[in-house]
DNA sequence: CAGGATCCGAGGCGATACTG
DNA sequence: CAGTATCGCCTCGGATCCTG
């Protein structure tokens, strides 16, 4: 394959140039919980602090019980969120992000900026006529 | 676009709410994109350079034909990614990153690194028998 | 080579009802 | 309050065939 001096940015890549294949595998299980529709809006949430089930419900609307639980259910599996149960009555439940998943607050506040920050751009370049289109060359 | 003052701290994540309610929408919105299975792959496989539809089938083991061509069109919907058709034949068409993609890259290489550093840990704490059954309270 | 069209199963996801 | 259980829609996503 060609290489990536041809764009000029090659000081971005860096030793191994971007992702070696073997590495594929990996990403994906981890792309895969970390980048569903609901998981990054809980970690999202909770790097303000822990918080409790119905709280999180709240906070994010749209989500039905099923994939609060859910979602809560994989990244506590994953350790990225923590789960305090205390046996009072009413019963309590305060979720709250593990260290693991203390490093990705930072990564899915940057994601998140950056939504903020391009989200117009985005849906104005949605509105575009082509760009998707079969149109034609430049040779 | 806006502004590029970048990798700072930018007005909109306060102290203390972290993300207002009111941007969860495009939030939602933005994350269904660029979070779902395929399109992070297919930028951060994009981050070494232009490639063509066939090579990027083949850096992305997995992938369908359907769902290669369905990213790639979000993607270039969204503005993150451009495509270029070169009216050659055999039919030549080069996928790259666009601008607004590349400020994505970034974001995208950090959560890989991320996945890299800790996919172990999580793959630990998976097979840990709880945190997710319905056990008791530690108060 | 790049991708459109179609069929089809798996499971994501929501709504509702029930429990401790 | 914090879930669990069940049902059913509907989309996601893969396999296959076909075109320019």
């Amino acid at each position: 394959m060609r290489d990536s001096a041809d764009t000029g940015m090659a000081a971005s890549v860096g030793p191994c140039a971007s992702i070696p294949v073997e590495h594929m595998g990996f990403v994906r299980q981890v792309l895969d919980r970390v980048g569903d529709k609901w998981s990054m809006l809980v970690i999202a949430v909770l790097e303000s602090g822990p918080m409790r089930y119905t709280d999180l419900q709240r906070q994010i609307p749209g989500i039905s019980q099923r994939m609060l639980t859910r979602t809560l259910r994989q990244l506590a599996e994953d350790g990225l969120v923590s789960r305090t149960a205390y046996a009072e009555v009413p019963p309590r439940v305060e979720y709250a992000l593990a260290p693991l998943g203390g490093e990705l607050r930072d990564i899915v506040r940057q994601l998140i900026r950056w939504a903020a920050d391009h989200h117009d751009e985005i849906r104005a370049n949605r509105s575009r006529p082509d760009a998707t289109a079969p149109s034609e060359a430049r040779p």
